[in-house]
DNA sequence: GCAGAGGATGTTATCGATGCCAATGGGTCG
DNA sequence: CGACCCATTGGCATCGATAACATCCTCTGC
């Protein structure tokens, strides 16, 4: 970074040569020099400037063609102050509703004209999420979505949300933060509801890492709904999103004679579950009924076809970019945590409680 | 974009008030006069220059550290002429794999200290990778990894590609660009000879969309390997990377009695493709070995557990991010394509051919 | 037919950090 | 003991585009 200066023929910024065969990349000054007008006209009519006259615009927009001119960013950021650029800040995880929601704020942001930075951590741990958010911070973002599930909000995570306007997906929200989610609450209540409905005594939990707080409140959602329906709660098997600790879980399931309906936090693991089930001879659904949450493109194609309950995540993407657009215009206004509502989908993975004629009671 | 211009107390740049309560963002020059050297100093400071002495880089960053100062990004790439961020075209889709490549890219480029900007595109249409292409190029990135596997190379593709320095991965080579893979045609063969090798008579094959390149190579990989077996080449079955292809697929295979081996291009695919053939009471592996592609989290523990190719998609993305850096250093040297080799995990969907005593013949 | 309004353009200052070069000062080598 | 070298640090110009302000010009309306 020191030691490269071959030779002293170099024009201080660029590293470009002074002129040598590479044609330098053309700025907004020689496409104002070829178009005969000024730098500015040209600034003017790139940015669709209403006051350009026709054959103006049409001039420059001729010399940009010609020149293969393409504007600067960085100085177009420097000079306005925008850098019409949001980071999101996201798991390394494959777990696909991350992933998933990724794509959803790539999308709305685009819409919106604006450019998105990905910072991805590896761990949940507070100094990965706080190096992500600095690294973004320190590409000009104008904002940050946090696709991150952290529940524990760290005091430089929080200063550094208060210089850079942010949204939290499925997150704890810190007092300058908006909070954008999905309803997990009620994810859990539609999904433990449809159990109770189909005749269970009872619904068993495989749960998600608490330390997530949408597995915590799909956790609360299930507990409640069982208390008001007036069931018995039984202890929460908890499991880590991956298929093989819903496989483990599943194994420990299979072992309870009582057992006859589970709510698995999420497809993978419940695909684990399932398994696990058919190894220790209990049919699905004909013994136990099994249902999931996220509803992934390989739910309605496994054995049997899984219930669960969908998480609408292009939808969730474009909101949190829409609030986060609006917090980015005006920074004064109160955050204001919206949320959308899961829907149930029932497959085949869940029937009605002693599935066959004889009926299984505890 | 145009008509934002309420009030008339803002200073050019930044936007920021004249001088109101909302302390502005401390430049550089702030920090070099708390900490009482030049504005230089704290550059090279920052920088991690060598040459600056231990007390005057403690004075630096203690100032650093009091203001909350943070870098401009914007200055610096605009003085620089380097922007420390690489572009990543990827596709919208949740295929497992795209996915996956990303973070792979993403950990690499970090590691590399450079930032990704991500583009997705949501078709493969030349129209919509251009545009990914070129909205990456005006955001000063340094270089692009294209991981879309586009086979067709437009003229404006190509002129894009020329402008910046671009790595392929698993699709076409462009003159002006580097191409990393994983050896799909390696891939397929390794399927399609674990097959073979079972004792099956031949292998079909539920391919991916042609257009792609890996679905391409796959198809060429086992077609190859069948004919050098000496084997007939059934015809292919084409499918679109979804479950549900595989699905539909699956039914069709199922009427086939000749049908004991089947080679599939993804594991989402293989899972549909098991899907229907259970449903038509035929049993896998018993009846028809299925291999699939990807070794997705869920392919361990579905029922049965899939055999099938990993992808080493972390090391692909290194791979990538390291070429590109390569050649965005020297952009002289000569593209030079690479290739990492995938593994072939035998799981439980595959089993010599008649699995029970009876053997199946044509 | 002339003044004023407003549209279309040019001019200039500026954003914030970096590269080059000069200047300073302590030490080494002959 | 003097010339020279290297380690440190400051000064200045500069990257490319944009905001604000100044101009110039061409229409209206009276």
């Amino acid at each position: 970074m020191s030691s490269e200066t071959p030779a002293a023929d170099r024009t201080p910024g660029s590293g470009r040569t002074a002129d040598d065969g590479a044609a330098r990349q053309p700025g907004m000054a020689d496409v104002a020099r070829l178009a005969g007008v000024s730098a500015q006209t040209v600034s003017r009519t790139l940015a669709g400037h209403p006051n350009v006259q026709h054959a103006t615009r049409a001039k420059v927009l001729a010399a940009v063609e010609e020149l293969g001119y393409r504007k600067n960013n960085a100085a177009r950021v420097l000079s306005s102050g925008r850098s019409r650029t949001i980071g999101v800040v996201t798991l390394r995880t494959t777990f696909y509703s991350r992933a998933n929601l990724l794509f959803g704020i790539e999308a709305a942001a685009r819409e919106a004209g604006y450019a998105v930075s990905t910072a991805a951590t590896a761990s949940l741990d507070t100094a990965a999420i706080e190096g992500a958010l600095s690294r973004l911070a320190e590409q000009d973002v104008e904002g940050v979505v946090l696709s991150v599930p952290l529940v524990h909000v760290s005091p430089r995570i929080e200063r550094l949300t208060r210089s850079v306007p942010t949204v939290t997906v499925d997150g704890s929200r810190t007092p300058a933060t908006e909070v954008v989610a999905v309803d997990q609450t009620l994810a859990a209540r539609l999904a433990t509801r449809h159990l109770i409905e189909l005749g269970h005594e009872t619904v068993w939990h495989v749960s998600g890492p608490p330390e997530w707080l949408d597995a915590a409140s799909r956790c609360a959602g299930w507990r409640d709904t069982l208390e008001e329906a007036g069931l018995s709660v039984p202890p929460v098997l908890e499991g880590d999103w991956t298929p093989a600790s819903g496989y483990r879980n599943g194994l420990v399931l299979a072992k309870i004679p009582d057992v006859t309906a589970v709510f698995v936090a999420s497809d993978e693991m419940a695909f684990g579950v399932i398994r696990a089930l058919h190894e220790a001879g209990r049919r699905v659904p004909r013994d136990i009924s099994v249902v999931g949450v996220d509803d992934i493109a390989l739910a309605e194609y496994c054995s049997p076809s899984l219930t669960t309950v969908a998480q609408p995540f292009a939808e969730m993407g474009a909101l949190a970019v829409a609030h986060l657009l609006r917090h980015i215009a005006d920074p004064g206004a109160a955050p204001e945590p919206a949320s959308v509502e899961p829907v149930l989908v029932v497959r085949a993975s869940t029937a009605a409680v002693g599935g066959g004629p004889e009926a299984r009671r505890s």
